[in-house]
RNA sequence: GGGCUCGUAGCUCAGUUGGUUAGAGCGUACGCCUGAUAAGCGUAAGGUCGGAAGUUCGACUCUUCCCGGGCCCA
């Protein structure tokens, strides 16, 4: 074997040829080819080459305007490119209109923030100008990231919820809701900042650990409830009489009992009495069994000085038992109030197992009013002081510092059992430092418990109907959408800010409000065409018009503009309308939403309320969602942990096609597993589907399937099951795609070329594509199939690898269509000709045997007999029935299929016994076959008859 | 604490209505090739299916409990 020998003869060969490089340099080539898109408007040529083709909408989810994306972005966007590119190839009109949700507090506190102090002398509209300014930069910022993922879409005309016709949509919708009836205003009790006299958000709260006083109070049962205690056994008869029978609460904001409504126990919790005396009064008060120990150690009594009931009962046996407040003669509010109620997050961690009840200054309590028909009582003002409905000693007192006159009255009128102090997380306003007190203010709400007029159910009934016939995706999605909806209480949509969309309400100076289909829609228009700002700017004539017509008893001139904001929740609720239906004229419900999975409580839910209220039908038919990105150890992510990936640098050291066949390669339904080895992994998948690609390129180049195409009846048997194995990939494929299981996309087609094309087809194939006349039928055979496995390949991976598939696109000479860019081209679909199951068990069989052959070999490799299989004759023992099937196949064939130069069989009976030896006959020195014609030509000594013939 | 959900080889995934020694690809180890070459091929070693109990002739597949994650609430 002499280097000259060698060197001489490879000219020959048909070596593949192909200008798709081997090295991928994805970070350099990929931001040329989006560069090109952008310039040569490749969304827009989309557009046009779909024009009046069936429509797939997917709409897009509005990303927060703030911060540069995520790995949750980088999943999101991904796989809606991977829907939006998939339905675009098999035919439909796909836009994609990305948005962005551009109002908000979080935009808003970082603007005040950076602000600092000058923040206080700002006027709202100074302040929203800001906010706009923010969030148009980082949709810019964004919008870039996006596209250097690959994504497709209408990037230079976004739908933003601060542009004018969107906020005009919101209003066009609510003003629907208000038609029905459905919006209305209540007190709620929300975090109120008495030093800077303004509602607080969540993100506003600064917690501090701070002592506050820890009171036991007695409330003393009703006189018409006694009876039921003694029914109840808990209270004997003859000691009702000189005693006084109580429930027990505890708090930690005595300045909240002037507030008190009700009281509340735990249906399965036990209660029982304790009997004591104290300062000659003998008092039985009522405590859950688990807290007596507690109970009395804080009073300070010692055995023997009370005693604990035999009887214990259930709370909800207590249910409705009534009580009188221990300060409060007559209930200030037009509703019942002072019994007791249930509910389950009363604990025994601390306090009696009895809760104090106050709507008015807790959520808890809030929920719990509403549940049991209590009012929102909240008898304190804007500056912190209560009002003229608390008892005289109270009147104008600040109520952050009242509670020692709270006690010091207790205590005189006999119903304080213990007092203390405990040290406790509370929150604190970040502006003014000091703490917060839940205070209820006027809100506003949509109701889901309403009946919808011309529906005839309410909201929460037909939003869980309509769940019914959405396709989830997975299908817990139902189940967890449909447990929200359940429980969830009316919309709470006002927000106390600036940066939003006004709610458009007026008022009058009698305090009476405007708010009609009417007055909402004049508004809308107003907004439309000046945006919310003018809301702030503008007179209530100017927004309503001159030609306004008025209700009795208002007034242009003398009218006051709200101050409250809409939820954004509302306003990304209403982009099914804003961006769909009035934006683009699509039918909705439009057909695909496709978000993280913590959507269903937020995006998808308040989706679907607006969309029931105001159309009466669901905005989607269908709602896909994926999972959260986890560590390596499947823990959350967070910058504090170390554990967080960063997505830009992941895209600038692999390469967007990395990412994107990353995302295409995980299960995208459960948690996402993702670290940048993991990420950096998938490199070694893409250069396997990237050399499948370069060498089969390489092996089509001088193929013109309009001349060179080898009938599939005339193809050599092995091409036939290459081009049977691509038919069932496309079948797989397809399926896959359809469903959404993108992994199992990346799956069949990495394990194609992997084993069927590399490990095995092409394997098999070199010596008949370099050595075979490059125009012979058998070349021109495995062309045929290969030419079609490499169009097909290319395609079924467009919509996963964007730039590469476009690389190998332009790197295909001969196309299979007419079009520039795959993103026009349609994908491959299963030739309906070639039954691609039929010969699969012959398949196997075969493939099993040269299972054996290769098994074998390896034993004489490594006795260092060989080195290549083409130095070996194989020889099979084996019975008549096996025979005859490897010589129906066809011996050589068999032989090529193992890269052997010989295989004989022998008749044997017993056991199928594969057997192997180095060759006999010489080395053919163009095609390294061990075959028996070599030498018998004196001209050409050293070749085979094939090579000799080619020559 | 509640609702939903996940836990199969180092990694990413298959495991059909419960049924013989749990599969694939990658990675790893070892070897081969040098005419796909910062490529290609082969062979091999890796899980008892998060844990426990139960139902069953038989469970990765069904039930219960526990452990550990995730999302959303409280």
């Amino acid at each position: 074997m002499s280097d000259k020998n060698e060197k001489s003869y490879r000219d020959s060969l048909n070596l593949p040829k192909t200008d798709f490089a081997m090295k991928a340099n994805l970070v350099q080539r990929e931001p040329l080819m989006r560069k090109a898109w952008i310039k040569d408007n490749m969304y827009g040529q989309i557009r046009n080459a779909r024009k009046g083709a069936p429509l797939y909408i997917l709409h897009d989810g509005p990303p927060y305007a703030n911060g540069d994306i995520h790995m949750g972005h980088v999943i999101n966007k991904v796989l809606k490119d991977f829907v939006i590119k998939y339905k675009t190839m098999t035919g439909f009109d796909a836009p994609y209109i990305p948005g962005w949700d551009c109002h908000g507090l979080p935009i808003e506190s970082k603007v005040m923030t950076e602000l600092g102090e000058k923040a206080k002398e700002m006027s709202k509209p100074e302040i929203r100008k800001l906010c706009y300014k923010y969030a148009g930069k980082y949709v810019k910022i964004q919008g870039k990231q996006f596209q250097e993922l690959g994504v497709l879409g209408d990037f230079d005309n976004p739908y933003l919820t601060f542009k004018p016709s969107y906020e005009a949509g919101i209003l066009e919708v609510f003003a629907k809701l208000v038609e029905r009836g459905l919006v209305y205003k209540q007190l709620k009790p929300i975090h109120w900042s008495i030093g800077c006299e303004t509602a607080l958000a969540e993100a506003e709260l600064e917690y501090k650990d701070i002592a506050s006083p820890s009171i036991f109070v007695n409330y003393p049962a009703a006189k018409e409830s006694l009876n039921k205690l003694v029914e109840l056994d808990l209270v004997k008869n003859d000691e009702v009489q000189g005693a006084k029978v109580c429930f027990m609460i505890w708090t930690t904001t005595p300045w909240t009992l002037a507030a008190n409504l009700a009281v509340a126990v735990h249906p399965y919790l036990d209660y029982k009495t304790i009997q004591y005396e104290k300062n000659g009064q003998k008092y039985i008060s009522i405590v859950a069994a688990e807290r007596i120990g507690a109970v009395v150690s804080a009073g300070g009594l010692t055995e023997g000085q009370y005693s604990v009931s035999e009887k214990s009962v259930h709370g909800s046996e207590l249910e409705g038992l009534r009580y009188n407040h221990p300060f409060i003669e007559t209930n200030p509010t037009d509703k019942d109030a002072y019994m007791v109620i249930l509910a389950d997050y009363v604990t025994t961690e601390d306090g009696t197992g009895l809760v104090h009840i106050a709507p008015g200054h807790g959520l808890e309590d809030y929920l719990s009013g509403q549940k049991n028909g209590l009012a929102v009582y909240s008898p304190v003002m804007d500056d912190g002081r209560y009002d003229d409905t608390v008892p005289g000693w109270l009147k104008g007192l600040k109520v952050l510092e009242v509670d020692t006159v709270v006690n010091n009255h207790l205590q005189e009128i006999g119903l304080l059992y213990a007092q203390g102090q405990i040290v406790h997380s509370y929150p604190h306003c970040w502006r003014s430092k000091g703490p917060v007190i839940f205070r209820a203010t006027e809100q506003w709400f949509i109701s889901v418990d309403k009946e919808v007029p011309d529906i005839g159910k309410n909201l929460r009934d037909l939003a869980l109907e309509s769940v019914n016939d959405v396709r989830w995706i997975p299908g817990w999605g139902q189940k967890r959408i449909a447990g929200m909806l359940e429980s969830r209480p009316d919309w709470c949509i006002s927000r106390q800010r600036s940066w939003g969309l006004p709610i458009p309400v007026f008022t009058n100076e009698e305090g009476k409000t405007l708010l009609t289909k009417e007055s909402v829609l004049a508004v809308a228009r107003h907004i439309g065409k000046k945006g919310s700002d003018s809301w702030f700017t503008d007179t209530p004539r100017e927004i309503l018009g001159d030609d306004f017509k008025l209700p009795e008893g208002f007034n242009l001139d003398t009218l006051k503009k709200e101050e409250n904001i809409f939820d954004v929740w509302f306003e990304s609720g209403c982009s099914w309308y804003s961006v769909c239906a009035k934006g683009s004229g699509w039918p909705v419900p439009v057909d695909l939403y496709l978000e993280g999975s913590d959507q269903h409580r937020g995006w998808f839910q308040l989706s679907l309320l607006p969309a029931l209220g105001a159309a009466g039908k669901p905005p989607f038919k269908s709602v896909l969602t994926h999972g959260f990105t986890v560590d390596e150890k499947g823990m959350k992510q967070s910058k504090s942990l170390c554990n967080y990936v960063n997505a830009i640098d992941e895209i600038q050291k692999y390469g967007s096609d990395i990412l994107r066949l990353w995302v295409s390669s995980v299960n995208y339904q459960e948690d996402i597993r993702c670290n940048d080895e993991l990420i950096g992994r998938t490199q070694d998948a893409y250069r396997k589907i990237r050399n499948t690609l370069k060498y089969l390129l390489g092996n089509i180049d001088d193929f013109d399937p309009a001349k060179n195409a080898v009938a599939y009846d005339k193809m050599r048997e092995i091409d036939r099951w290459a081009m049977q194995q691509l038919q069932k990939l496309i079948a797989e494929v397809t399926d896959a795609y359809e469903n959404f299981v993108f992994h199992r996309v990346f799956s069949l087609i990495y394990n194609f070329c992997s084993v069927e094309m590399s490990s095995i087809y092409m394997d098999v194939l070199k010596d008949r594509m370099y050595c075979d006349a490059a125009d012979s039928l058998s070349r021109r055979s495995a062309q045929t199939a290969m030419y079609k496995i490499t169009d097909s390949l290319i395609l079924l991976l467009a919509p996963v690898l964007a730039h590469t598939s476009e690389e190998a696109w332009a790197a295909m000479k001969f196309k299979s269509q007419d079009v520039g860019t795959v993103n026009l081209a349609k994908m491959p679909v299963v030739d309906k000709t070639i039954d691609y199951m039929a010969d699969e068990p012959k398949w196997q069989k075969l493939m099993s045997f040269r299972d054996e052959v290769l098994r074998v070999l390896e034993g004489l490799r490594r006795d260092k007999i060989i080195a290549s299989n083409q130095e070996a004759s194989v020889t099979i023992n084996c019975n008549e029935e096996d025979i005859a099937f490897l010589n129906n196949f066809g011996l050589e064939q068999f032989a090529a299929l193992c890269i052997v130069s010989e295989v004989k069989l022998q008749t044997s009976t017993g056991e199928r016994v594969v057997s192997a030896k180095k060759s006999e006959h010489q080395k053919c020195q163009r095609c390294w076959n061990y075959w028996p014609s070599v030498g018998s030509n004196s001209e050409n000594p050293d070749l085979c008859k094939r090579c000799i013939e080619v020559i």
